[in-house]
DNA sequence: CGTGCTCACCTTTTT
DNA sequence: GGTGAGCACG
């Protein structure tokens, strides 16, 4: 890790042109198409590079580095290369070090926004009160600390939690507002007008407490180059030139913090596709993307639009959908690999059903065929829009014994026994973290409840002292009660003694000792629950990773900016991930299941935000499509269960914006019939829904019999409209069982609650009530 | 102070 | 449906 409070510069040569024909071959610019050359070779002033998916944006950025450091116009220091993740910034280092090798070790101002926000402020601290070795807060420290602000101010807590004003503050950071800055009609919603108070005493504890969260970073940052001119000046001169991935993600703060940075050389090159900008919820604005020539005159602007990764279908049917949103910068992407497979659109009774689906097609592509070469399941992914679909997929993969892996999901450095480890090491390495003492005081259980917490805090508070050293009085008094002050000495004797010993013990081996000295692993070990041990194996991975830092010291301050791990070499096994995670990436076989209005697009997106909403979603989509190298696989359901409720599903409107020409489609639900105009019947009822095959007999189905699976077959589900009465299948009400799902001319669809003799307790979806019905007859 | 129960909640996610 | 948070009770 680079030390952040020194400015010497690498004591490395700038890579030489032959050192990189050397490394390269002869000429690193060799087999670059024009655009993309001339993204590479625009040295001179304001660059806005508008990269569609799969056009080889990654090898522009490497290449243009490469090309400005080999022509000599700036030393690797002087470059200043932002990323939105650990793990872009973490692939284009290994790139350019493939290409100019070891100098590559210069680029010390390559990383993440907060990362090399953070280095800055570690150098600048003392001008926005803080001390260059400020901690940096994560989410969950976060709400504690706001949770303790609003009881500070007696601000009920209940209808105004913890959780929304991080998530105001959060948007306010991102927007580059201080407490001072906060437009005037900020925060008047919440806790009757107290939001902007709020913020600043938020502020302040943080500052005393010598800690920041994330986006603190950037907006001291921003004061920071607003009130010091000098300061700015310093890095006016540092920075000849500047790189950004990942444009169109930017939020307003990181904006204002490139424009600051870039005002003097006017060297700014943005990369990025405002087709891709998905991030809008959480502050990105595609409008800086949008806007770039407008920021920057004479901006020199590059297209690139061959695409190398997918098939002229794929591409088109992509195309076709992004076409429908408006106040895009335009691009035509294209490609030479014409024909391949159509873009495939399903649609299937339930959501059972399409995880058959989907979990048969694997196996068939797996096993490959007929003209079909086999695939490798890693190389198959599915990308849903939010995780709780997620489910149906994994337990249809246990019971097929198809590997698979869940991309993204809860971080490592998130959960909660990690957590609980850090507060440990914090705690022993500076007694005066407040939160860190707090979060372990009495994790595990050792009689220090809440009450004596409080009393510990308040006292804290009123001398103006860290907690601990409020406890460290305390338990000298008879102020708690004999057993409770016993336990808190023992608890502070411990801690003494951890840090004693964390002066000559190795931190992997001091954290392992906390863990068992502090009872925290025997309580884990008692614990019944089944994720204790999956905790148990993760502290042990902890203490591992800690062997590969130096110092603890280093080993926090990586965890706190870097809450990425290196996951090993990934097994053989299915993809399923959120569309969010799989931008970035690429995949030869991509389902895209759950194709439904108000699952896709989001139905809460669209509350919120609108038709800004809709857009994004249909970036996503987007995203979604281009994944796919060589087939895509579209699906939507009629029923499915959301929340333990059944609903009837709607196709997508992004399924009919899909065009004819590039998709094939097909349903067995009567919604899409597919063929000639291909029209969707939104509106229409489910009367005319024909019944469901009763030959239904996937092979993944019969196989999943013959393995003992359990489940009702949609096929036996299916119910026709009758006169006033609940038809079925079948006239016999034991023929039913709890869970089936019933229809009723009357009430409409429902699910079986009950049994009782020839009667059956029915929960009608619509009526939101149950009804007891006796009456049977017979289909047909 | 610890445990058991009811109730509200339920996107997307990085740093 | 499943879970975590908060509250009542022992």
């Amino acid at each position: 890790m680079s030390s952040y409070d020194s400015f010497e510069d690498s004591p490395l040569p700038a890579p030489r042109i032959s050192d990189l024909a050397r490394v390269h071959g002869p000429d690193y610019l060799e087999g670059l198409n024009p655009e993309q050359r001339a993204a590479v070779e625009a040295t001179e002033g304001p660059v806005l590079v508008l990269a569609g998916a799969g056009t080889g944006k990654t090898r522009v950025l490497t290449t243009r580095l490469a090309h400005i450091l080999a022509t000599g116009k700036a030393k690797p220091w002087e470059l200043l290369v932002v990323t939105f993740t650990n793990k872009a910034a973490r692939e284009m280092r290994e790139r350019i070090t493939a290409i100019i090798g070891p100098q590559a070790e210069g680029l010390r101002w390559l990383g993440t926004f907060h990362s090399v926000a953070a280095q800055v402020l570690r150098r600048h601290a003392e001008l926005v009160g803080l001390k260059s070795n400020f901690t940096i807060l994560d989410t969950d420290d976060q709400e504690r600390l706001i949770k303790q602000v609003l009881e500070a101010e007696n601000v009920d807590a209940k209808r105004w939690t913890p959780k929304t004003l991080a998530g105001l503050i959060d948007h306010w950071k991102n927007r580059g507002w201080t407490p001072d800055r906060l437009p005037a009609n900020e925060g008047k919603e919440f806790a009757n007008g107290k939001g902007q108070a709020l913020y600043r005493l938020y502020q302040e504890r943080m500052r005393v407490l010598n800690a920041c969260d994330f986006g603190d970073l950037l907006l001291h940052n921003l004061t920071i180059f607003m009130s010091q001119p000098e300061v700015l000046a310093e890095f006016h001169r540092r920075f000849r030139y500047i790189l950004v991935d990942e444009y169109q993600d930017t939020n307003v703060a990181q904006y204002l913090w490139l424009r600051l940075l870039g005002q003097a050389s006017q060297n700014v090159c943005c990369v990025g596709d405002d087709d891709q900008s998905i991030y809008g919820w959480r502050g990105a604005e595609v409008d800086n993307i949008l806007r770039f020539e407008r920021d920057f005159p004479g901006a020199t602007v590059v297209r690139l639009e061959r695409n190398y990764r997918s098939t002229s279908h794929i591409l088109a049917a992509a195309s076709g959908l992004i076409s429908a949103n408006k106040g895009r910068l335009g691009k035509t992407l294209w490609t030479e690999q014409n024909g391949g497979e159509k873009v495939i659109v399903r649609g299937v009774w339930d959501g059972e059903a399409e995880s058959r689906l989907i979990a048969d097609e694997i196996e068939r592509a797996k096993k490959g065929g007929a003209e079909k070469e086999p695939r490798k399941y890693r190389d198959m992914a599915i990308l849903v829009r939010a995780s709780f679909q997620m489910r149906a997929f994994e337990e249809r993969f246990v019971l097929l014994s198809i590997p698979y892996t869940v991309v993204g999901g809860p971080r490592f450095f998130e959960r909660a026994e990690i957590r609980d480890a850090h507060a440990y090491l914090r705690l022993i390495q500076s007694p005066d973290d407040d939160l860190a003492f707090e979060r372990i005081v009495n994790t595990p259980k050792r009689g220090i409840g809440d009450t004596t917490v409080q009393k510990l805090l308040q006292i804290a508070r009123l001398n103006g002292v860290p907690v601990m050293t409020a406890a460290r009085e305390v338990v000298l008094t008879d102020e708690l009660a004999a057993r409770t002050r016993t336990a808190l000495s023992n608890f502070l004797r411990d801690l003494d003694r951890w840090r004693s010993q964390a002066e000559t013990l190795h931190h992997a081996r001091l954290t392992e000792q906390v863990l068992e000295e502090s009872g925290y692993t025997d309580a884990l070990r008692l614990d019944k629950t089944p994720t204790a041990q999956t905790r148990l194996e993760n502290l042990k991975e902890l203490v591992q990773s800690m062997g590969n830092f130096d110092t603890l010291q280093a080993y926090l301050e990586h965890v706190s900016l870097v809450m990425d791990m290196d996951r090993g070499p990934q097994a053989d096994a299915v993809q399923i991930m959120t569309l969010h995670a799989a931008k970035g990436l690429e995949f030869p076989l991509v389902f895209l299941p759950g194709w439904e209005e108000g699952v896709f697009p989001s139905q809460r997106s669209m509350d919120e935000s609108g038709e800004k909403g809709l857009e994004e979603e249909r970036r996503l989509g987007y995203v979604g499509i281009t994944r796919a190298r060589e087939e895509a696989r579209i699906s939507f359901v009629a029923n499915r269960m959301v929340y333990g409720r059944w609903t009837s599903q709607l196709p997508s409107r992004f399924v009919d914006e899909l065009p004819l020409a590039n998709v094939e489609a097909s349903s067995e639900t009567g919604y899409y019939g597919g063929g000639p105009g291909m029209q969707q019947q939104h509106g229409s009822t489910w009367d005319s829904t024909p019944a469901f095959g009763s030959g239904y007999s996937s092979p993944g189905w019969q196989r999943a019999q013959s393995r003992g699976y359990q489940g009702s077959h949609p096929g036996r589900q299916q119910v026709i409209e009758g006169e006033g009465r609940l038809v079925a299948e079948s006239s016999a009400a034991s023929d039913y069982k709890r869970g089936d799902r019933v229809f009723h001319q009357k009430f409409g669809y429902g699910q079986v609650k009950g049994v009782d003799g020839n009667k059956l307790t029915v929960a009608f979806d619509k009526a939101g009530e149950k009804k007891v019905i006796d009456s049977f007859v017979e289909k047909g």
